[in-house]
DNA sequence: TTTTTTGCAAAACCTTTGCAGTTGG
DNA sequence: CCAACTGCAAAGGTTTTGCAAAAAA
């Protein structure tokens, strides 16, 4: 249940040198991961393994996408994170390490600069010694807005 | 993906008042239901469905068991809460809003006091509008220990 | 050629749903 | 008696695993 230990993120800014680095990580350089790595790079937006699945095509199959995820992942290429139940989302480490709100009444959520919450993770740091990281799982709560709709009394989950 | 929305906690102190309870919300005290209110009543420990469902032997399903899980959360009897991956942890209501820090090194984790989280829930409001709760799910990151065992540049995940 | 990787199928895991029979009020 | 509830079985959604065939080095 633990968190796979990774490595400090490749910081790998194009497509070439993530294919590089899936080299130099001792892995080879096949057409699949040649595939899932394009899907990855081409867009910013966090993708669910199957979704990336779907854009590769017909040279897709779910099990290998979760493998070389969990392949990439282990090099620092990539990252996945949660934004509540469903599935995972995957994206390249080299988008930057952000963390997130995410709205337990509507859904909505927001990703921010982590240095936004060197504050919060301070606080933390501070009375409790605990490393606070909102990558992996976000900060749920209410958003403005929910929380503006919703009596405070029933703001329950 | 967004949580069910709840009615405010019932603080039912004891078993009998769990089941007056049940059925002061409109539903059926039944054999089912009321072992497995026994169970939620005896333990001060969250449980999982299935450790649930064990518990209660025999006169068990797990299927009834979340069912009627799910219907005891719509009556604010008990909540739900996550600690990572893996099956959803229960607990009677009456034990309060605990809030959960977790160890993504170790797993190890860690109930607070809601009231230890003020000030991070002040400052994250301040800065975001944010309403945070880590009710449902939990901060993670790293506990003190798995903190200063790791290079802070390794910390991923 | 040898080791890694793939596709496919199947299973694992947590949770929900359909349905016919049982039970509480 | 009748609506609510149960057990059982089956399915749903996400992820993992086993294995023989295919491909990279």
């Amino acid at each position: 249940m633990t968190v796979a230990h990774n490595s400090p993120p490749l910081e790998a800014a194009d497509l070439d040198s993530a294919v590089e680095a899936v080299r130099e990580g001792g892995l080879r350089a096949t057409n699949a991961r040649r595939l899932l790595l394009e899907a990855l790079w081409t867009t910013s937006e966090p993708l669910t393994a199957e979704q990336l699945s779907d854009a590769i095509g017909e040279s897709s199959d779910v099990a290998s996408v979760y493998r070389n995820l969990e392949a990439f992942e282990r090099l620092g290429l990539i990252r996945h994170f949660h934004l509540g139940h469903g599935p995972g989302l995957y994206a390249r480490a080299s988008l930057g390490r952000r963390e997130y709100l995410v709205c337990d009444a509507c859904g909505a959520h927001r990703a921010v600069e982590p240095s936004r919450l060197d504050e919060v993770r301070e606080l933390i740091r501070r009375d409790f010694g605990h490393e606070a990281r909102f990558t992996h799982f976000p900060i749920a709560g209410l958003c403005p807005e929910c929380a503006a709709g919703l009596d405070p009394e029933e703001a329950s989950a």
